[in-house]
Parts: structure tokens; sequence; C-alpha cells
RNA sequence: GGAUCCGUAGCUCAGAUGGUUAGAGCGCUCGCUUCACACGCGAGAGGUCGAUGGUUCGAGUCCAUUCGGAUCCACCA
């Protein structure tokens, strides 16, 4: 392409990448385009020897140094691209799928930037919570007691003291400053392994989960809540964790299978008759309210509405109907306690029965025999249990039994499923306390519906997911548990009054204002008292409770997005485009944000949501730190490229859980390897931009058939890529490019090699070059999301800025090229079958062909003798005769070809 | 028990609205130091698409049943 249009600027400065450059934050355009085009054009500067070692600390520097990932401030919602990214605990280790995952990602994030959106793409860290609780604590030496006052001049010890006993007991504030100092380095850690990745995050936007910000966030939400209703506190039977002495939430179980036993024995009924009942936790006897069995159930029709009386406690209960009751199960009757699970809670609700608890909060049985044993012998048998574990009380109840021959048969062994918390090894109780909670339509079916109508508002990548959601919401059996008994975390914001006798005020808490956010109602007094009157009769008390982990990370995009605090910042990002995150925590984090948006906002939280899957090691199972089968992710990125171990993540499709192959990213280091290789061979051609054809006067520097053809196949790529991208499918876009690379590599490459030597004359020439530099162009922005580091080590080369702020592709600047896609596979059919012909001989490719007969379908024919001088020259073939013979759609034969001498030339 | 996903060459995976001889990469075999690339290049041999039955002129691609694998939810009587 001889003249320059100033009309048709090519590539990079077509109008939608100058709107994407000039709008960076700080005004400078990395990519801003000159008055006078010709002043523009630059030689290229490709390296001798072009290698990937080393690209990703210099362009990592590049990136952070021209900030072309800073989302601009001063914007409008439409123009924006907005992600709530999961903030990594930074407390916990660095693992494979932290790379996987947040490559996806980065790839739709680098996708959207280029499509011309101001990219919002924050990352924030998780460092609320039990993980980080645990980590301070050992790492000082130091344990929280929130009834602690606030020491300004705390300095943690040097070593931490050997002994558990000796180790600093500090408040609550004090303790979540050395949660702070100390997170700060692990998230550096992470922070560097995701620069290094490549990640295209503005780390300007960044927070933390404890932070002052997030903490007022986290509260003001809670207050707003509370006020509107959608919060409350009630005391109330609830999962109890004996070894972490906590209340959980029923998305922090976990079912597991363990092994139990049914052990048979009977109440007796007024006329002596022996009502047998089967249990795995006869433990529980004493704390019997009743017995239950279905409505429709034959054998106990006669016993509904009469009394039983319980062996060795003398207790006398009722016998009740309910559809819960299930006869196929033991005996079909069962014995009601309280509690052994939530099914007696259901039955103590809808029965109104009496409450007998025994078992406290640190899992054992209360010391006081209870009042409710009235007979000699009751209070004796409790005796044996008083004080004792649920273990060690079944175990003596079981003895008791035995020792009175009242145990029918021996206990029968099951397998049966144990709720336990997901951190936690002991399996959960059920204990009465006082909890707060938010509604999360766990018991009221109109908000459930309104919740299960928000899911479907959203877009689900894999749509498959959606029904995830929809079974965990449809299974809730109560209102979201959002109190802890823990000291890490972000304080309930509340106090109670305390009335003349010093009883708390359960029922009206005093709340603070919303400018006095973040508090501690455990180090500061509540509005309106002094701290003097804490615990005193007529004074308050503050609420020692934290939140629950999930309850703040539930408002990543209200804190990333700035809420209460820049509203004008929160409508630009809110709600926002995309929610990735892995498939496992959509009924913890997934289903939390949206409650939470749902109540703040009247809204979803974000319109799309893209699911990763996990990662699982090559042996097919899932990678966890428990299992010991974890890998750390800087080994793959040092020994293969950032590039290569992005294409791995980048081949697998949102939602697949997905093997950890080193062979996938050997072949994306090759791909990366293959873009510098093939670029510089183009560009040591002599192309430069001005070669890039993007309209119709420039289309007209392709003269040549061949040419025309490979263009016509690029705007192919180009509009399915687009549209697979669009899809959030980059796996099959990144797919689709590279076939499309390849064969250019392999096949366009080598056909067109002689003329762009410029055997066939300038014209000729010139149109490989155009041909060359519109492909370069395009194919260096299709693979920018995925490989950033060898496609903009490459535009660098030879272009201005960065591919990264380039604007993505467009089949429109193609369509004035008039070209069949059909004619290269066609032309590369014959070639292959040429070099066939020579690999059967034996013999080097570059041997000469004295003559051979091409036999093809009309169609094909026409598109071989289109480029007959490429495909001789490619071939060194003399004489290649075209027999156009065959039914259309047959292929390409390769005939009676006669070798020549290998030497000749 | 409810729900979802998956089952295609030795391996890892693609195969949109059903349509001509089922694709890729790796691995394997053979050949080639071809002036972008030996971290390379060329060629080749390998599947009838878990099974059965249906719908259809035609099914890997839709329906039913079934077997196998995985996951989510529920499940402590």
């Amino acid at each position: 392409m001889s003249d320059l249009h100033t009309a048709d600027t090519p590539g990079t400065d077509s109008p939608d990448a100058f709107e994407n450059t000039s709008t960076r934050a700080d005004g400078t355009a990395a990519a801003a385009a000159p008055a006078d085009p010709a002043a523009r054009v630059r030689t290229p500067d490709v390296p001798e020897k072009p290698a990937l070692e080393g690209l990703e600390e210099k362009l990592a520097q590049a990136w952070a140094q021209e900030e072309i990932y800073r989302f601009a401030e001063d914007t409008q919602r439409s123009d924006v691209y907005s992600i709530d990214t999961p903030p990594p605990t930074a407390s916990g280790s660095l693992h494979v799928g932290h790379v996987f995952s947040y490559t996806q990602t980065d790839v739709l994030a680098r996708f959207h930037r280029m499509r011309g959106k101001n990219v919002f793409y924050p990352l924030g860290w998780d460092d609320n919570g039990l993980p980080t609780e645990r980590r301070v604590q050992n790492y000082y030496g130091v344990r929280c007691d929130p009834s602690k006052p606030y020491d300004p001049d705390y300095t943690p010890p040097q070593q931490p003291a050997k002994n558990q006993r000796d180790w600093d007991v500090i408040s609550r504030q004090n303790f979540i400053e050395l949660c702070e100092a100390l997170t700060v380095e692990d998230e550096k850690v992470f922070e560097d392994l995701f620069t290094r990745l490549g990640l295209s995050v503005d780390w300007t936007q960044t927070y933390r989960t404890i932070d002052d910000d997030s903490r007022t966030v986290s509260q003001r939400a809670f207050l707003r809540h509370v006020r509107s209703g959608d919060a409350y506190t009630a005391l109330a039977p609830t999962l109890w964790d004996v070894s972490f002495r906590t209340a959980v939430a029923q998305a922090e179980l976990e079912a597991k299978d363990r092994p139990g036993a049914y052990h048979r024995y009977a109440f007796t009924a007024g006329d002596g008759e022996q009502v047998f009942i089967e249990t795995t936790r006869p433990e529980l006897l004493p704390s019997c309210v009743a017995l239950v069995a279905h409505p429709d159930d034959e054998r106990y029709q006669h016993l509904f509405g009469t009394t039983v009386t319980s062996p060795l406690f003398d207790v006398e209960v009722e016998v009740r109907a309910h559809r819960l009751a299930d006869p196929e199960k033991g005996s079909g009757i069962a014995m009601i306690c309280t509690f052994g699970d939530m099914t007696d809670v259901t039955w103590w609700r809808e029965l109104d029965l009496p409450t007998r608890t025994l078992i406290g909060r640190d899992g054992r049985f209360s010391v006081e025999a209870p009042d409710w044993l009235n007979t000699p012998g009751a209070q004796e048998n409790y005796r044996r249990l008083a004080g004792k574990t649920v273990h060690s009380a079944k175990e003596a109840v079981v003895e008791m039994l035995r020792e009175q021959d009242l145990l029918d048969g021996e206990p029968e062994p099951i397998t049966h499923a144990v709720h336990f918390y997901e951190k936690g090894d002991k399996p959960l109780e059920v204990v009465t306390s006082r909890q707060w909670y938010i509604r999360n339509g766990g018991r009221d079916a109109e908000r459930r519906e309104a919740l299960l109508a928000r899911g479907r508002e959203l877009q689900w990548h894999p749509s498959f997911m959606r029904s995830r959601y929809e079974n965990w919401v449809e299974g809730l059996n109560g209102d979201w548990l959002i109190s802890r008994q823990r000291f890490f975390g972000v304080p309930i914001p509340v106090w109670y009054r305390l009335d003349a006798q010093g009883e708390p005020d359960y029922a009206d808490p005093i709340l603070p204002e919303e400018s006095q956010l973040p508090v501690d109602p455990a180090a500061q007094p509540a509005p309106g008292f002094e701290e003097s009157q804490r615990g005193e009769a007529g004074g308050f008390v503050g609420e020692l409770d934290v939140l629950d982990t999930w309850a703040t990370s539930s408002l990543t995009p209200q804190i990333a997005g700035r809420w209460g605090r820049d509203d004008r910042f929160f409508s630009q990002v809110f709600p926002y485009d995309l929610r990735p995150q892995g498939h496992d925590i959509i009924r913890t984090w997934l289903f939390s944000t949206v409650v939470r948006a749902h109540a703040l906002s009247d809204s979803v939280p974000w319109t799309d949501t893209a699911l990763s899957g996990w990662i699982l090691d090559p042996d097919r199972k899932k990678m966890s730190k428990s299992k010991g089968n974890v890998i750390v992710p800087t080994e793959p990125l040092e020994q293969f490229g950032s590039d290569a171990v992005r294409y791995w993540a980048a081949s697998a499709k949102l939602g697949a859980d997905t093997a950890y192959e080193i062979a996938q990213m050997k072949i994306g280091r090759r791909l990366a390897i293959k873009l510098l290789n093939a670029s510089k061979f183009a560009l040591n051609l002599g192309v430069t931009e001005e070669h890039i054809v993007d309209g119709p006067s420039s289309a007209q520097a392709l003269t040549e058939p061949l040419d025309r053809a490979l263009i016509a196949e690029l705007r192919a790529v180009v509009e399915r890529a687009t549209s697979c991208f669009e899809d959030y499918d980059y796996a099959r876009a990144l797919q689709l490019v590279e076939s499309f690379f390849w064969s250019f590599t392999d096949d366009y490459v080598e056909l067109v090699k002689d003329r762009a030597y410029g055997s066939c004359g300038e014209q000729a020439q010139a149109s490989v070059r155009a041909a060359l530099a519109t492909t370069l162009d395009a194919v260096l922005r299709l693979f920018a999301p995925v490989l950033p580091f060898a496609t903009d080590e490459v535009w660098r080369w030879w272009r201005s800025g960065s591919v990264h702020v380039a604007a993505w592709p467009q089949a429109a600047d193609l369509d004035a090229v008039d070209g069949s896609a059909q004619m290269l596979p066609t032309v590369a059919e014959a070639l292959a079958g040429i070099r066939r012909a020579k690999s059967e001989a034996q013999v080097k490719q570059r041997t000469p062909v004295r003559s051979a007969r091409l036999i093809a379908p009309a169609a094909k024919a026409g598109h071989l003798e289109a480029a007959l001088g490429d495909l001789s020259a490619a071939t060194r073939s003399h004489s290649l005769e075209l027999v156009s013979e065959g039914e259309a759609g047959q292929g390409v034969v390769v005939a009676d070809v006669e070798l020549g001498d290998a030497d000749a030339d």
C-alpha cells in the first residue's frame, strides 16, 4: 500500500480505540494519534531473537507506569463494565485454583476493555474472619478479649510466648490492628502473583474487609436492615459448634457420613403397652418432650393424644402426630428431644412442645439435675450423666439401659449423615441462644419467591448453575444467622439498655448514627451513656458478638463501589456487570450478596455471573490443602511463562472442573513463541502499520486472490470470536483464533514467501504485505486477552501504545475485501498433497516437483487456479496441471507427482 | 430421596439451530537442520461418538430407558 489515507487511519487509531485511551484517568492517552499520519509510521523494531523470558516483568512494569488499567472515575454508567471480583483470603495459601479462575475473569475484563468499556476491575482482600484470627494469634502470641479496653500504645511481643497461657490478652481494637498489620504482608505476596500473572486489575481500587471503610459499610448495611426489619434478634434454637463455641449458619453446614447405631428401647403407655422407639442418640432421652408418628400410621393411631412414660427418667410425654414423621424410619415413631436436630426444632415449634435442654454451649450435659426429673430414680440416673460430654453421656445411658435390661436387642450399627460446621470436627449440637438474623426467605414464602426471581433475573454462565441457586433457596429452613460468638470480625453495632434489675432489653437495641461508624460497642459507650454505666443497672451493655464473615463479604459490591460514601461513584458501577466466582460458594457468597442487594437496593447486585470450575489434580481429584495435593502456582508460571499458564486456564470453559495439566501449558507456550516468531518474520518483510487494511481504499492493495481469501477468513474469525466472547465463551473464541493462526503460519505464510520476497513484482509484494499487516494486527488483538504478554511485546515492536488499550477488531473494517474464505483451505489441501508425496518419498520438502496433476471439483479447481502461482512457488513445482473433475464437496487429489533432483537448485 | 453436569481417537478436549467421508492438540510412527521459529517443520496411523429403544428421509447432536463417573441440595428418629 503505497498511498496513505488520511481519512482511513489504520488499526489502532480507529475512533473506538482513540476514545478508549483518551478517557484514561490521568488524561494521557497511551496511543494518541498525531495530526500528520505520515509522521506516525514507524519502522518496526524487531529483536534478533525474540523470547518470552522476562516479558512479565518488563511489561507489568510498563502497564503500571502507563496506568492502562486505571478506572476512569469521570464516566457514565453506560460506558462502564464493572466486575465484583472475589477477594482472596490473603492469610490462606496460594493455589493454582487462584490462577485458573482469576485468569478467566481477566480474559473477560480485557475483552470488554478493548471493546471500549471503562472497566472497573478492583481486587480486594478478605482478611476478616477465622483464618486471619488464628494466624494472628499464633504469629504474635496474643489472645483477644473483647471486654478489655483498647490500649493505643500496645505493641505485641517480639516473640510469641511459648505457653499459650502467657499470651497477651488484648482488646478487640488492638487485635484488629494486628490483623491489619500482618495481612498487609500476606496481601503483597498475592498481589505479586496476580501482577505476574498479568491480571489487568486496577490496584488503586483495592479494599480490605477489615479496614474502616469495609467495617463502616458492613455496619451501615446491618443498621439499615435493622431499621427496615430485614434484620432482627431472637432467642431460638440454633446450630452450635461446641469446639469453636459459636453459632453457625445453615450455609456453613457440611453433612458427613458417620457410623452410628440404632438403639431400641420402649416407653410405657398407661395400660402398660411397650412403645418401642429406635434412636441413634439415646443420651437425649432425658431431654425427650414427646413421641411423634405419622398421622396416617395405623400402628400408632390409638396412642395419639395419650401419654407414655420414658424409661430411666420416668418423664411423662405426649404422643403426637406430624407429617414429618417417617413411618419407614426406625420403628416409625420417634422421640422428640430439645434438641437433637433441626427436625426436632420444627416439631417443637409446630407442636408447641415444652423445652428441656440439657446440653450446654460447651457440649456437656448440665451439672444440675433438671427439675422435670421428679422421681428419685430419675434424679439418680441423671447424676451419671451430669457434666459429661455427649459422647460419654451416650455410653452412660446405654450402660444404664443394659443394667436395667431396657435395651431391646443389641444396637444396630448404621452409617448416617451428621451435621458438622465446615471448619469443625465435632458434630453440631442445637443450643438455644440469642442471635441476630437477616431475613433470607428461609421462613417467608414471599421473600423466598422474590429471591428466586432475582436468580432468574441474573444471567448465569453456564446457565445450568442457576439450578444450584434454586436448590439452595428452596431448601432454606430458617433465616440467615449472622452473629458469631467470636472476637475478630466486624462488631455488631448495637447496645442494649439495662433495666433496674440489670437485665438487658433486647427488644429495643440502641443503634448508633451512621455518621459514627465504624463503632465497637465493646469499647465505646452507647450513645447517650457514659462508659462508667457499662454493665450497671440502668446503664447499658455493648453487643459482644461479631458479624459472620459472609455478612461483610456479601457486601463487596457496596464496599468496592463506595456505597454510602460516594453515591455518584456507586451509581456508576452498581449493579455490576459481572460477578465471577467458584460454583462451590453459590450458597454462601453469591446468594448472600443477592440477599443484601435485594434488601438494600431492591436490585440484583449484578446482571451476569460467571462460575469457574475447580482445579483437579492429574488424578481428577479436587485439589485441596487437606488432601495435600495443592500445587503452588509460582512453579508453572516460572517454568512455562504467564501466557502459557493463562492459555491453560482460558482453554477451559466456565463451570468446567479442569485437571491441572502441564501439557496444555506447553501448548500455550508454543503458541506464544510462535506468535513472536511469526510476527518477527512478517515485520522483517517490510510490513508496517501503514499496510493495514481497514476500509475500501486500503483494501485495493489486496490484488492477489489468495491474500483476499486470507482476509475473508480473518473476517469470519473476527466475527465468530467476537460473538463467542460476548457469550462469555472465551475458550471457544481462543480455539477459533488459534486454529486460524496456525493455518496462517503453516499454510498461508509458506504459500506467499516467495512473493513476499518480491519474486512477482512490487504490486504482488504489496498485496502480501497488506494481508500480513492486517492479519498480524487483528490476531494480536484477538489473542491479547489470553496472551497479554506476547501480544503486547509484538505490538510494541511496530505500533504505539499497548495492544490492551487498542480497539477490539471489527469485522466491518474488512467488509470491503472481496475474497473467498474457502480458498485457502482448498489450496492448503493441494499443498498437503504435494508435501505428502515428498514425505512418502522421504525427501526434503524443498525438493522440486517436475510435474503433478491436481484433480478437484470445479469450484475448488477455480480456487486452485487463482493461487497456482503461489502454490507452485511454495512447492517448487515446475508444472502443475489442473483438472476440473468430480462432484462438489470432493477433495483435492494430487496425482502423478514427478519429483526432481533434491539438490538441483 | 430431589436436582445438575459429564461419558466422542491411548490422553485432554471441540463438535451452534439434527444433514455430505466425526475434528484439534498431546502422545505415537515415519521423514526433514526448508534462509521466522529444533522451545522447530512436514507427513501418517488411531474413534462409529457408554448401552438399548424411539422420533426423523437423515442423530454424536432431539426423546425415553439404562449403565458408569462427578457435583449440588436434603437426610443425626
